[in-house]
RNA sequence: GGCGCGGUACCCAAGUGGCUAAGGGAGAGGUCUGCAAAACCUCGAUUCGUCGGUUCGAAUCCGACCCGCGCCUCCA
C-alpha cells in the first residue's frame, strides 16, 4: 500500500487514484523568467521520483507541468532588455528543458503554456462571474473569497488573523478585501495584453492553473505537487478558484515539498548562493551526483545544500557504479550462489516498501546499499555465478527506473591514442620498467583517465570529476 | 505577532515505545599490488539539543527551555 503525508489533511493517507490503475498528477512549474537554480530543482526532482515511482508500481501517469510565460517578472525581464515577452522568455523554456535532461528527469506528456490558454482563463473568470464568486474594479477582476467558506483549509490559515504582507501592491487597494486575488489584471501602459471577452488585459498568476489543470486532467484529479511557498497562496487560490468554478473537489492529494537551502542560509541573490544547474556543470560536478543529493532527502524535510555534501553525493554513487562494473565485467566461475535470489527478493521488497511510505527514499537507498556490501563481500570470495551477476543487475536497473542515476548509455571509448598509451605501458611494465610505467599512467590520470591493475589485467575508468 | 517544521557519530541521514540506534561519506587498520591508485573487507554513537515527567521500559510520549529554519499576497 502506498501511503502520502496529504497537506489538506495533515496526515498519511493511503493513496487511492480517482481510476484504478491510473494517476493524474500535475506539478508546478517554472516561472520563465531567469535559469532554474537548484532549488527549483530539488522540487522537480522529488516529482520526478514520485512519478517514477508510480510507474515502477505499475500506475500509469498523466503529468501536466505548467509553464508561466506571463507575470510580473517575466514581463519586467523582457522589459529591461527591450525584449517582446515571448521572445525574452523563450531562451529561458529552452534552457529549463535543457536542464530537465542533464538532471534526468522524466518529461511531463503536458507542458502548457499560459500565454496559450488566455481564452480558456477569460471563460473560467466570466464563469466566476456569473456565480458570483468574481467581481469587477476598475477594469481588473478579483476573487471574492467572502464567497469561499473553505478558503485557508489547505495551508491552516485563519482569515481573520491574516495580517497584510509588506508586499501589497498600491494598485490593489481598490479591492473589496484585502485578501482577494487578482483574476485578471487590466491593460497597463508598456504592458503586454490580450483582447478578451473580459477586456484587455493579462491573467493574474493563479488562475492558469485552475485552467490548465482540469483542461489536461479533469475538474478533479489525483495529485498536485509543489514547493511548501505554494500552500499559501498560490493553492489555496488554485483550489478557491476551481471548486468555486466546478462545484466539485479540486485535489484529492496535495503534497509539497520542503525548501533547500545553502550553506545553512536561505538561498537568495543578493548573498551569491543561489547556483543554477548551469553553474554547477561548469565547474565539472556530476549531475547524477547532484541528483542524488537532491533526491536522498526525504521531500519533507529541509535540505542544506554545500558543496562537502554533493562530493559526498559523488562518492557515493561512484560506489553503485564500481558494482555495477564489477558485475558487469568480472569473470565469473559456473557455481550459483544459491542465497543470492532471496537476498535479491528481500532488497526489492525493502525498496518498495521504503517508498511506498511517503517516499521514504533513505530506507530504499539504504536497501540497495545492504545488498551491495553483502553481494561485495561474496565477491570477494569469489562465491558468485553468472546467473547471480545477471539477476543483481537486472535488479539494480530495475531500481533505477525510479532512481535515474546511470545514463543508459554510458559505454564510453577511449581514442587510439590513449590505448596505445595503455598498451605501452602494459609493455614497459612487462618489462619490469616501471619507470617508464609511472610516467604513462601519471600522463593518462592527467587527461582523465584512471588506469587500475587488477587480478585480470588493467582497466580503466574516466576519472569522476574534482 | 499568527501558523508550522527540525536538532541522531567528524559530515549527510533512517529509525518515532521494547530485538545489536540503518545506510552513505570522511577517517583508521587490513586484502590486493612492482609500488601506487581504485576497489573490497573490518572498525566506528553505552547514546539520540538541554532539563524534568509518564512508563517495567523513551531517541521515540508529555512539559519547559535553548538553538536553527520555513510560510504569513504572485519565491520550488
Amino acid at each position: 500500500m502506498i501511503r502520502f503525508f496529504n497537506t489538506l489533511s495533515r496526515k498519511l493517507e493511503p493513496f487511492r487514484p480517482l481510476d484504478p490503475g491510473k494517476v493524474k498528477l500535475y506539478t508546478c512549474g517554472p516561472t520563465v523568467y531567469d535559469y532554474a537554480h537548484i532549488g527549483n530543482f530539488r522540487a522537480y526532482i522529488f516529482e520526478d521520483l514520485l512519478k517514477r515511482f508510480l510507474k515502477f508500481m505499475d500506475y500509469e501517469v498523466i503529468q501536466v507541468m505548467n509553464i508561466t510565460d506571463v507575470d510580473d517578472k517575466t514581463i519586467k525581464g523582457a522589459q529591461s532588455e527591450g525584449l517582446e515577452l515571448e521572445d525574452y522568455t523563450k531562451k529561458y523554456i529552452q534552457a529549463f528543458f535543457e536542464d530537465l535532461e542533464s538532471l534526468n528527469i522524466d518529461k511531463a506528456d503536458y507542458y502548457p503554456r499560459a500565454t496559450e490558454h488566455i481564452l480558456d482563463m477569460a471563460k473560467m473568470i466570466t464563469g466566476l462571474m456569473n456565480k458570483g464568486f468574481a467581481y469587477r474594479q476598475d477594469g481588473s477582476i478579483y476573487f471574492r473569497i467572502s464567497k469561499f467558506p473553505n478558503y485557508g483549509r489547505l495551508s491552516g490559515m485563519d482569515l481573520a488573523k491574516l495580517k497584510p504582507g509588506q508586499r501589497t501592491e498600491a494598485d490593489e487597494y481598490e479591492k473589496e478585501s484585502v485578501q482577494d486575488f487578482a483574476l485578471w489584471k487590466t491593460k497597463k501602459e508598456g504592458e503586454p495584453f490580450w483582447e478578451t471577452d473580459i477586456g484587455a488585459g493579462r491573467p493574474g498568476w493563479h488562475i492558469e492553473c485552475s485552467v490548465m489543470s482540469s483542461k489536461y486532467l479533469g475538474q478533479t484529479f489525483d495529485i498536485h505537487c509543489g514547493g511548501v511557498d505554494n500552500i499559501f497562496p498560490h493553492h489555496e487560490n488554485e483550489i478557491a478558484q476551481s471548486e468555486a468554478y466546478s462545484g466539485k473537489k479540486f485535489v484529492n492529494y496535495w503534497l509539497h515539498c520542503r525548501h533547500l537551502i545553502v550553506d545553512g542560509e536561505k538561498m537568495s541573490k543578493s548573498k551569491g548562493n543561489q547556483y543554477t544547474l548551469r553553474e554547477l556543470l561548469e565547474k565539472k560536478h556530476d549531475p547524477a551526483a547532484l541528483r542524488l543529493l537532491l533526491l536522498a532527502t526525504h521531500y519533507r524535510k529541509m535540505l542544506n545544500f554545500t558543496f562537502a555534501g554533493l562530493r559526498q553525493a559523488e562518492a557515493s554513487l561512484q560506489r553503485i557504479r564500481d558494482f555495477i562494473y564489477e558485475l558487469e565485467n568480472r569473470k565469473f566461475k559456473k557455481e550459483e550462489n544459491k542465497d543470492i535470489p532471496k537476498l535479491v527478493e528481500k532488497t526489492r521488497k525493502k525498496f518498495i516498501e521504503g517508498l511506498s511510505n511517503d517516499l521514504n527514499i533513505s530506507v530504499s537507498l539504504t536497501a540497495l546499499f545492504e545488498m551491495i556490501r553483502r553481494v561485495n563481500i561474496n565477491l570477494a570470495k569469489e562465491k558468485l555465478g553468472p546467473k547471480n551477476a545477471e539477476e543483481l543487475l537486472s535488479l539494480i536497473y530495475s531500481f533505477d527506473k525510479v532512481l535515474a542515476l546511470l545514463p543508459e548509455k554510458e559505454k564510453t571509448s577511449l581514442s587510439v591514442d590513449i590505448e596505445e598509451k595503455i598498451k605501452a605501458r602494459e609493455k614497459a611494465r612487462a618489462e619490469k620498467n616501471y619507470e617508464l610505467a609511472d610516467k604513462i599512467r601519471q600522463e593518462l590520470l592527467e587527461s582523465g583517465v584512471v588506469l587500475e591493475d587488477t587480478k585480470d589485467g588493467v582497466r580503466w575508468k574516466i576519472k569522476k570529476s574534482k
